[in-house]
DNA sequence: ATCACGGTTGAGAATGGGTATCATTACAAT
DNA sequence: ATTGTAATGATACCCATTCTCAACCGTGAT
């Protein structure tokens, strides 16, 4: 039993082609992009020669995310933009958009996590989820004057 | 000259009757629901006899938002979640979702933010924009076994 | 093996915020 | 008034995502 198959066992999944496929293109990705869309990795298929409807892509992202083996991230400022996925590979971490390069970075803040769980507790609530995103540029960029 | 045009004209806005008048929606919204989205604006017009066009209330909320004077989120888990705004009042906060009733509650955590700003910098950057959302439930709430 | 059935897949249609187009209208400056 | 410039709004359009539904496994029971 692969390595794919063990993982989307345990999250409660019965593990179908389509889902150790696009299990394996993300986990693949890590070490890159770290993050895809769905049209991405139905191109990275076609190219690898293979075929999946795009909907079953979208079904099964769906599917890992609920399992909570995949987070879904929107970085654009506006409504429409793409969904991008990447692998839940236990640490959480939050994220850092260049508004001029668009490269995306990764960071952890064991500090704002800390103060997040306060504030949610002082509230009575506890954290199901989080996101943060800033959107940063280049220090000393020329802006308009 | 009313205090809407002063703020737009400030912002370096042309105070047009639509911008005016949806400025001052969103600032009726501060105190209650704080967070409106172009239906909601355009359906609150409707009922107080009004009519604006759709398409001019998106593109005046981008271009307030442009100016600095409005926010947009996206609260909503997924891609095509619609875009909430809010006035910007000087203080930037932060937003708790509650995911049972759907409620939004606002803090501010100076620490946070100070921490934000040095991971920033300590990357080379400065911070253009943050969203930080987090995802609760009332603690303590049953859970599936 | 074969059957039955519950979940999975995929092609194509539908959805739904949001945007683009463009003729019309309002305003400003000459 | 006249001309130029920007704002408005009806409508068409876009496009990522979801829905629908028929065909297709896979597995366990017979």
């Amino acid at each position: 039993m692969s390595r794919e198959r063990q993982v989307l066992a345990r999250a409660g999944l019965k593990a179908t082609a389509a889902r150790e496929r696009i299990f394996q293109l993300l986990e693949s990705a890590m070490p890159e992009r770290h993050h895809l869309s769905a049209d991405d990795i139905y191109a990275r298929l076609r190219q690898a020669g293979e075929r999946m409807g795009i909907s079953s892509i979208y079904r099964v992202l769906t599917d890992l995310e609920e399992a909570g083996l995949v987070h879904r991230h929107h970085f654009d400022r506006h409504a429409m933009g793409r969904s991008l996925f990447e692998l839940a590979d236990g640490a959480e971490h939050d994220h850092m958009v260049c508004v001029e390069t668009g490269r995306i970075l990764e960071f952890q803040d064991p500090l704002i996590e800390a103060r997040q769980r306060a504030i949610a507790e002082r509230h009575g609530f506890e954290i199901v989820g989080r996101k943060l995103v800033i959107r940063v540029r280049r220090s000393g960029a020329d802006r308009a004057p």
